[in-house]
DNA sequence: CAGTATCCTTCATGATACTG
DNA sequence: CAGTATCATGAAGGATACTG
């Protein structure tokens, strides 16, 4: 069946079977948003709830919340609660994610050079803007 | 809605509206079996349809099809049919392709390393065993 | 503010059968 | 051998409403 990619390969790292370390990376930074809030806040710093939804045109409260709790729950980002009222809560980079990031520094790279390739043949008429 | 990152991507990169370089190249990577095909592809050299089968226990046909036609749109694989009877159709990376391996093989590394702080942890209690 | 709960849609993948 | 066609399913993500 047509399973989520990330519990499956949780599961089978976890019973000992397993064959590829390179799609359990994958499985860490896939989601809609994953590599774009580790950029954020690995190039810029910690961020609360609403300033990333803010980077999203779009995203719903759910689905930033549930990319969040998976990405501290493997580790790569950590949740910060202060004890006020309204709450505030800050999510930051750990150690490990910090690993992660040249990873993503590559993706961006090749991506540019990618969509430049892309435009000067022609293929993308307009011009590219990093936002 | 819920759109294919992948399409999505590819219209707003047309349409001259897009916002972020690591996301088009996680959307060509992305793909249950992308990223251990263009290893094998990289590392070993041309593949056979069936062969690239063989490497997946379970993979269909179908899904196998489409993760290459996609690698194959995207300019990182190309596909070889040579005119004989029975078919021989041959996939081998292509330039672009090569320069996607290096993010691959961070992946890999990264994973590895992960895997093995994770059985250092007592998390993960097997050993683990590349295939 | 920072979420959770519920319901819904669509996309990725699987299973199976057929074909040049 | 190397696919395509058809049908089915589960998971990711969206919309909306509610909450400590």
């Amino acid at each position: 069946m047509c399973e989520s990619l990330r519990e499956d390969i949780k599961e089978k790292l976890e019973s000992g079977y397993y064959h590829c370390a390179k799609e359990f990376t994958l499985s860490v930074i896939s989601g809609k948003y994953k590599v774009v809030i580790l950029w954020h806040l690995g190039i810029e710093g910690p961020y609360r709830f609403n300033g990333l939804q803010k980077l999203f045109d779009g995203v719903s409260h759910k689905t930033l919340s549930n990319q969040l709790k998976e990405l501290v729950e493997d580790g790569i980002i950590s949740r910060k609660v202060y004890p006020e009222m309204p709450p505030k809560v800050e999510y930051s980079m750990t150690e490990l994610g910090y690993s992660l990031l040249p990873i993503i520094e590559m993706m961006y790279e090749w991506g540019t050079n990618r969509i430049q390739q892309l435009q000067e043949e022609g293929i993308l008429k307009t011009s590219f803007e990093e936002k």
